[in-house]
RNA sequence: GGUUCGUUGGCCGAGUGGCUAGGCACCGGUCUGCAAAACCGUAUACGGCGGUUCGAAUCCGCCACGAACCUCCA
């Protein structure tokens, strides 16, 4: 079965053929360490640890190249001109490599709760501050870009003479031109479509390191192309991120490998949609996100309770990395039940006894998740596919259907593939918590229960059922006994 | 204004030129001392108007509405 994706670049699903034999390589647009992750920071990093797990599983070598945004991402207010990472040490009175290893560390203990596995490379843009310069360089000796006091900037339209600027974004160079706003008070570039790649800091600017034009840092968009075509070579297989960065950061990033390198360098372009909150975009500059951590805790207004880590993984995995999702607390619970059953499903099937005969229709199942896997990684459909097998899983538990020894041995290995492997769902931790003695405390009031039922003594049983269930416990009574959960 | 993309049943959310997506909720049923849970099952849909077609929710056109990007943003 041969994998197609979605190529922005031709706006088609392709078939995906890698570069260099088996080896893959990757690289994915990480997160600004100026503050907590939120739900719009786990869609890319769901979305591409599927596509990770996905090319894994069908047997190449990938690497994995994920970056730290930590220079020279600028703020668009009255600071404008600040970095961001700078920005908040000097209001925190920390050192800016304290607040981007603070973040650093949240993020990473974010991602791993998601069960988002960690790239192969994780490179810091301030570590690259050498092979930006060079890539500066490059693109002035090529001839496309110009110094203007201390900065360099990308001279777009000549670069568009010869090549094509905006073929990622569908961007009209000449309406851009027409249509962007006059730029107020800024002398330095020769139009407002240039963009930065060198940056004299001014004066109060901490983060700063030496180059040729001036002490400054580099623009927003080179640390990409710096990183990317080092860890992955000046032509490389895919590159992703949100869809919001494809302009202008992806474009850029387009541009600046082709001046610099000669090369379109990314063959396949690959954005992930936005989460949304009320039909708009979740965002910091709209104030309206929700941290990983206020999920996890439940601590935020619009949550009516706190949603697991694999609660929030599920979510975005049953809808499509290139549709928009839209959080409410309400999609989140259908979210939690529907994942709960499933992952209840799983459990039960290591169990199931076969028979001498399969009464149910089993076989289909990996060749139809493997083909959603295959069409634009669409989960959305390998999750439906595990659903209906479900169905079968229960009829089987409940005896009104039969399995052989042999597809239930495929049934466990799809499942054991597609929801761990693949997936990255992982059953939840037992939630009773507590020690031996606590749990046989329980167990021991819950057999006194069983017994007063077996006398009939409903009242001693209900009381207490009722009791514990005041207590927060979930009791279910099973066929011959009971089962409980805090 | 430009670019890109959406509009699916009560809610979320897939997909397709003719054949049940799936989840949650609802309703019906099984089970149960009762209940809960669990399990099984049924129903409801494709923004509007035209066109192409034997047939369109699926393709094309127009319209309406919405979103993202055009400024840092996943």
């Amino acid at each position: 079965m041969n994998l197609f994706i979605y190529n922005t670049l031709s706006r088609t699903k392709e078939e995906f053929v890698p570069l260099h034999g088996n080896k893959v390589g990757l690289y994915v647009c990480g997160p600004t360490v100026y503050g907590d992750g939120h739900l719009g920071h786990a869609r890319p990093a769901i979305t591409f640890d599927i596509l990770f797990r996905y090319l894994t599983h069908v047997g190449y070598k990938v690497r994995y190249v994920r970056n730290i945004t930590d220079v020279g991402h600028l703020e668009n207010d009255a600071d404008s001109g600040e970095d961001k990472i700078a920005k908040k040490a000097r209001l925190d009175e920390l050192e800016p490599m304290e607040v981007v290893q603070y973040f650093t560390n949240r993020y990473h203990k974010a991602m791993e709760s998601l069960n988002v596995l960690p790239p192969s490379i994780e490179p810091h843009a301030s570590a690259h501050i050498m092979e930006q310069i060079d890539f500066v360089q490059k693109i002035l000796d090529a001839g496309f870009a110009y110094e203007s006091e201390g900065s360099v900037y990308f001279d777009v339209e000549k670069y568009n003479q010869k090549h094509n600027y905006g073929k990622l974004s569908g961007r009209n160079i000449d309406e851009m031109l027409e249509t962007t706003r006059d730029l107020e008070g800024q002398t330095e570039k020769r139009r407002s479509v240039d963009f930065a790649l060198w940056k004299k800091a001014s004066p109060e600017h901490i983060m700063r390191w030496k180059a040729p034009w001036s002490d400054g840092f580099p623009g927003w968009h080179l640390e990409c192309s710096a990183m990317g075509t080092k860890y992955l070579g000046e032509e490389f297989d895919i590159h992703g991120g949100g869809m919001d960065l494809m302009f202008p950061h992806h474009e850029c990033e387009i541009a600046q490998n082709k001046a610099g390198l000669g090369k379109d360098s990314v063959k396949y372009w690959m954005h992930n949609n936005m989460v949304t909150i009320n039909g708009q975009k979740m965002g910091k500059s709209l104030g309206n996100f929700i941290t990983l951590e206020q999920f996890f805790t439940g601590n935020h207004p619009l949550l009516t309770k706190a949603f697991s880590p694999m609660t929030v993984r599920f979510f975005i995995l049953q809808a499509h990395y290139r549709s928009t999702v839209d959080f409410s607390s309400a999609a989140l619970e259908a979210s939690e039940k529907g994942m709960a059953r499933l992952m209840e499903g799983y459990a039960r099937l290591q169990k199931l006894a076969p028979s001498a005969t399969s009464t149910v229709e089993t076989a289909g199942l990996r060749d139809k998740c493997e083909e959603a896997m295959c069409d634009d990684l669409n989960t959305p459909i390998v999750i439906s596919c595990l659903f209906d097998a479900l169905r079968a899983i229960n009829l089987v538990h409940d005896g009104k259907e039969t399995i052989s020894a042999d597809d239930l041995k495929e049934l466990q290995s799809v499942f054991a593939v597609f929801i761990e492997e693949i997936l990255g769902l992982k059953p939840e931790s037992e939630a009773s918590s507590g020690n031996e003695a606590y749990k046989r405390a329980i167990d021991l009031l819950l057999n006194l229960r069983l017994e007063a039922k077996r006398n009939k003594d409903w009242a001693t049983s209900d009381k207490i059922r009722n009791e514990l269930t005041a207590l927060g416990f979930e009791i279910k009574d099973t066929k011959d006994g009971f089962e409980w959960k805090i």
